[in-house]
DNA sequence: GTTGACCTTCCAGTGAATGGAACCCTTATG
DNA sequence: CATAAGGGTTCCATTCACTGGAAGGTCAAC
């Protein structure tokens, strides 16, 4: 199968699939002409690494997955610290993300987004004193 | 004032600190020794960069942020906007993560994680059929 | 005068692709 | 036969926001 076959069944873009040549995660043969030539095998590793990736493994996880799947001796136990190191990597994110969200919509709330100059938003950036607040621990 | 005390003064770290002059960020002086003489301006507007940086604000974002706030004129709509955009990216984001986090975790509980080679996240990963379990429709 | 803590510039690397240029292969059609 | 379309190939540069490190200049204290 050619490169643009496999994009199409696996969901990834062609430059990505040559990419994960590159950094060795597939080792397609080659064909007379010099294509890449993937075998079922070669498919099936590459929509495993689309799930993977849209999971948000690290391509390093990744590449540690396909071993381990390669592997069927591993122990489960193997796997599982690797997705739950990731589960918590994304716990933590989304901890921050979360924390954000709220620090900003409190600003957006407080913003009167008209014509005028006066910006809350603006004003917390810089840290100015608000006479017309009380503390900000009030809040 | 030299960039080491700026650093400790705004948060960030020296090499940031002139890669925000490289970028544009800031114009400090320069001393005749060549070091950077910030005045307390430039420590204002680094620790404005700080804080919008921790709000999760791009750098061109801050660009404008920081054009916004030299123009006294400005509408605090124009901020509020730029503020409401960065809160959708976000709120896009946690979405992709919860959604993760909600795949994942359901994968962690499902594998026991011994030693056992048996593993439902490496089933998952690679759309194997297992006949033990009925339609993954109806999970 | 020498140590050590500063400061300087410049170059390279991170992660995970993505965009583009320049060129080759295959097949169909005028 | 020429050529055009639509594959494929390689290689280089760019993204984002820094961060690390090397090689060297400056300054204050002892």
């Amino acid at each position: 199968m050619n490169i643009g076959d496999v994009a199409d069944l696996s969901g990834l873009p062609a430059k990505t699939i040559r990419y994960y040549e590159d950094i060795g995660l597939v080792e397609p043969l080659r064909s007379a002409n010099g294509y890449r030539s993937f075998r079922q095998s070669d498919v099936h590793k590459l929509a495993f690494l689309g799930r993977a990736r849209a999971l948000g493994f690290t391509i390093e996880d990744c590449r540690s997955l396909l071993k381990l799947y390669a592997d069927t001796d591993r122990a489960s136990a193997e796997v599982k610290q690797i997705a739950e190191e990731h589960l918590d990597r994304i716990d933590r994110k989304i901890a921050e993300l979360t924390e954000m969200r709220a620090t900003l919509s409190h600003l957006v709330d407080a913003c009167a987004g008209d014509h005028r100059p006066n910006c809350p938003i603006l004003a917390d950036l810089a840290m100015e004193e608000d006479k017309t607040r009380t503390a900000r621990a009030a809040d």
